[in-house]
DNA sequence: ATGCATGAGCT
DNA sequence: GCTCATGCATA
């Protein structure tokens, strides 16, 4: 919706039974620019859900439940690579992660395919997509920055790798055709979701029927827009002035369920 | 760029 | 059945 001024990758990567792929585009060259300054916080307002740096075996949902960092392991590094970082860091390596990488003429499925013929994991562009974007989990984003940092490296480094590909064959999977739900319907549900976020069974049957729609098309509607209120980049952008340097951070009476985990960008 | 969907792993 | 990582298909 918001427009989309990247390089054709529609069709590039569908159609069972032969994917195309593309070698090089030529470096348009259009946008030239330095690194990013990156964006002025008003102050660190990630409370990560978890604490990247340790085992974690999903916790409750217990707000306002904040872990004292361990002295030590850092103190004011950038962004090597190494350690856990900070969604600042996240945020800023994502920016310039996107600059380079259509500095370099590459699309975001030329990206997805190069990890895998690299190490082993290949991407879509959707995932690139939302990376770019922090639109994925806290944890998702700090795995998979390491290995787009290595692919930064190596393509940037390298002045003509041919980067050939291999792909592990598809599987025939019966995929259902996405259900379109209409927009009144969608805003139906929004507003049940806004008063219960996560309904019982009987209510999704009940709430299907209502809306005429299968019990497990609402079920999944559900899931996806919980995972919509986990991304780094959560829906429902708040602007803070520098001046609103109240409430919020440091209240850990309240059983304050903030669905804002603190970070926003600009949509590309 | 994003909506709906799949599947693995837990609980 | 939920969460979480991920992606096909589509707007």
């Amino acid at each position: 919706m918001a427009g989309g001024q990247q390089q054709q990758q529609s069709l590039l990567y569908s159609q069972p039974g032969g994917f195309t792929v593309n070698g090089m585009l030529s470096p348009a060259g259009g946008g030239q620019s330095l690194v990013h300054p990156g964006l002025v916080r008003g102050g660190e307002t990630a409370e990560l859900g978890e604490h990247p740096g340790h085992h974690h075996h999903h916790h409750h949902p217990h707000p306002g439940h904040h872990a004292p960092h361990h002295g030590a392991v850092n103190s004011h590094e950038a962004h090597s690579d190494e350690d856990t970082p900070t969604s600042d860091d996240l945020e800023q390596f994502a920016k310039q992660f996107k600059q380079r990488r259509i500095k370099l003429g590459f699309t975001q499925a030329d990206v997805g395919l190069a990890l895998g013929t690299l190490y082993g994991n290949v991407f879509s562009q959707t995932t690139i997509c939302r990376f770019e974007a922090l639109q994925l989990s806290f944890k998702n984003m700090c795995k998979l920055k390491p290995l787009l940092n290595k692919w930064l490296e190596e393509a940037d480094s390298s002045t003509g790798s041919p980067t050939s590909i291999d792909k592990i064959a598809a599987q025939g999977r019966k995929r259902k055709k996405r259900t379109s739900i209409e927009v009144s319907v969608k805003g139906a549900l929004e507003s049940h979701f806004l008063k219960c976020p996560k309904p019982s069974a009987q209510e999704i049957t009940n709430l299907a029927d209502s809306l005429q729609l299968e019990k497990e098309v609402v079920r999944v509607w559900f899931c996806n827009r919980r995972q919509k209120e986990k991304r780094m980049t959560p829906p429902g952008i708040q602007q803070q002035t520098p001046d609103d340097v109240y409430s919020q951070v440091g209240a850990v009476s309240s059983d304050t369920p903030p669905p804002h985990h603190g970070l926003q960008s600009g949509v590309q």
